[in-house]
DNA sequence: TATCACTTTGTAATTATTACTAATATGTAT
DNA sequence: ATACATATTAGTAATAATTACAAAGTGATA
């Protein structure tokens, strides 16, 4: 597997500090997190740590391709790995969690569709995921 | 085609003037217009409409199933009318239109997935609109 | 060492959304 | 038609997410 140092700088980014504890946070952690999320993990080992550096560094990996960024609830960005599997999302309306879900959509090959060129696909869900439909009270059916 | 006034009797909305109007440009208006958008094109023929009516019809509206949300952009939300059959879409990179894709995604019947309860689908494309593609400044190929 | 470009940080400003409350409008019972 | 209860609207304040900006820090290079 590749690190996360060599994957900065197979990308020309270069590998600081801060943008290696942010690309494995994000790498590392299964919940597609918010820059506040990164933010207040990372300040417990990063007391000099800036917010803005997060915001900076979210883009930066963005824009490279290193992370992809996922937009499900319309008012905070989240971020997930781009070393995974393309894989689609589900947002569950009991625990919020955003949960992949791997699909075999036809689609994820297409590089053109109507005429418009296509960079990137997003797939996403909403709906009650397999562990809270497990629980009584929120079976409906 | 039903109007507005009998999609809101029908979800058991009362027809408010402000509710009539904002429905009425979300369903006529083809750009999936932020919460601004309705603001700013309503309060030309409705001077005392306020931006919290706007907010909170809209949120009535997704809730009664009347529109939908449309996250494309991670810090603004979008809406779409509901009456419309299924689509994805697509946000071009050059001009920053939301504009409808017809797609038979087979995922779109799907009310069950790896045990997940499905509600809603959704499914967007980054990229370049055919009619940027045109202007040749931005052909890339 | 001096320089220069890049990076990080802290602060301020902006934008989108939500919370709260008073005023207004509407439906129902009398 | 009037009074009352309730829903809706509007205005303002508060919160949250993001962006803008400039000073300070860092590291590679000449
Ligand atoms: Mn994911
Ligand atoms: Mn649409
Ligand atoms: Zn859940
Ligand atoms: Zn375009």
């Amino acid at each position: 597997m590749q690190s996360a140092k060599e994957v900065l700088k197979a990308k020309g980014i270069r590998p600081t500090f801060q943008r290696l504890k942010i690309l494995e946070f994000i790498r590392d952690c299964k919940e597609h997190p918010t820059v506040d999320d990164i933010y207040r993990k990372l300040i417990k080992g990063i007391p000099t740590i800036s917010k803005t550096t997060v915001y900076n560094t979210a883009k930066t990996l963005v824009e490279s391709g290193a992370i992809n960024q996922v937009n499900v609830t319309g008012t905070e960005t989240r971020f997930d790995f781009a070393g995974e599997p393309p894989h689609h999302h589900l947002v569950c309306d009991k625990c919020g969690r955003i949960i992949d879900i791997a699909i075999d959509c036809p689609y994820l090959s297409r590089r053109e569709m109507e005429g418009h060129l296509i960079i990137e696909k997003h797939g996403y869900f909403r709906g009650i995921c397999s562990d809270c439909r497990g629980k009584t009270e929120n079976r409906a059916d």
